[in-house]
DNA sequence: CTGATGTTTCAATAATTTTTGAACCTACGC
DNA sequence: GCGTAGGTTCAAAAATTATTGAAACATCAG
């Protein structure tokens, strides 16, 4: 029931222990965590995000599990999205076995590349949709109003497919 | 325990049953249920909002129930959620007791307007919050890296509640 | 007023999303 | 190869968010 005391850790594994946030650290996670709620990033990511971005140097996988006091399966899974999301960088050093993490230099692009894989694809898949329910009220002699509604729909999304990637451009681009 | 039927119902209150949604309807609710869910808007709202955008004139609360087949309580809230973001507006007639309801003309507004309200409350609140931390750090003697950073965070914050007002006009303006 | 219609509120429930942790891989140094 | 540090997976639990529906409220016609 009991689990070890941190001081009274048995000698094998010196179990780390690490700081908890200060606040000014919790500060800027809280920041992040409500700007990644607008766009429905769960707030762990956001928190290590935080952390890595108020952190002097690249940081370990258990030094944020230890500092956030998160669950290693959180913390797996946050870094894969901040990878994923060309959000954070490896900083291995050589002849080490533990990868080190820090954010990308740009924010900017981080989010750019966020917005681009939520929006892209949905514009993407509509498309198609959106000309069926437009063929589909004509078809049906719906009033010019709702045709009018659902063809500037239309133009929208292919104005939307054809400038996204200006606005949000491919990595390697 | 047997509810009455549809057919059988009381002379007193005809009650009306509505058609379900028809093919294109619910094409047209995916593609709002899933531009919305980007922006944490619950599929409710969404599902409502579509059925206006689709149909001829306004619609009444009990259509809208009785076509999307959902509580008295979801109509109400997300009625209430869409005209609070400027979205739809009631077209009341003379004499006629209940609202009825439409889109707005322009559905580049209603986004507008839906996008200030998440993302300006966030930069304003975070912009004391983030003068604290950089205050922290410098007086806790990070390095250089770090502080950049939360420099450029911090002057990235200030322009955009500057530009926000041009960007994202407040309804009277 | 009064009664009925139309709408809102909100506590309870349902649905969805996030987090956890233990089992399971994987690759590297030996 | 072998053992193990380092990390991933994923089913179950917890937390959060959305929906329901019955009761309360508001307003209008009579």
């Amino acid at each position: 029931m009991k689990p070890p005391s941190e001081k009274s850790a048995g000698r094998r594994k010196s179990r780390p222990s690490f700081e908890p946030l200060q606040s000014h650290e919790i500060e800027l996670a809280d920041f992040f965590v409500r700007m990644a709620g607008i766009l429905g990033v769960p707030r762990s990511v956001a928190e290590i995000y935080a952390l890595l971005y108020v952190s002097s140097g690249p940081l370990d996988f258990d030094h944020i599990q230890g500092r956030l006091g998160m669950s290693k399966g959180s913390v797996s899974q946050g870094l894969k999205f901040l990878r994923d999301h060309e959000m954070i960088l490896s900083v291995k050093e050589k002849g080490a076995r533990r990868e080190r993490w820090q954010p990308t230099p740009s924010l900017a692009a981080s989010l750019v590349a966020l917005l681009r894989s939520q929006v892209l694809p949905a514009l993407e898949q509509a498309q198609p949709s959106l000309q069926r329910v437009l063929a589909d009220v004509q078809k049906l002699g719906a009033q010019p109003e709702v045709i009018e509604r659902l063809s500037r729909l239309n133009r929208w999304n292919s104005r939307a497919l054809e400038l996204a990637p200006l606005l949000l451009p491919p990595p390697g681009a």
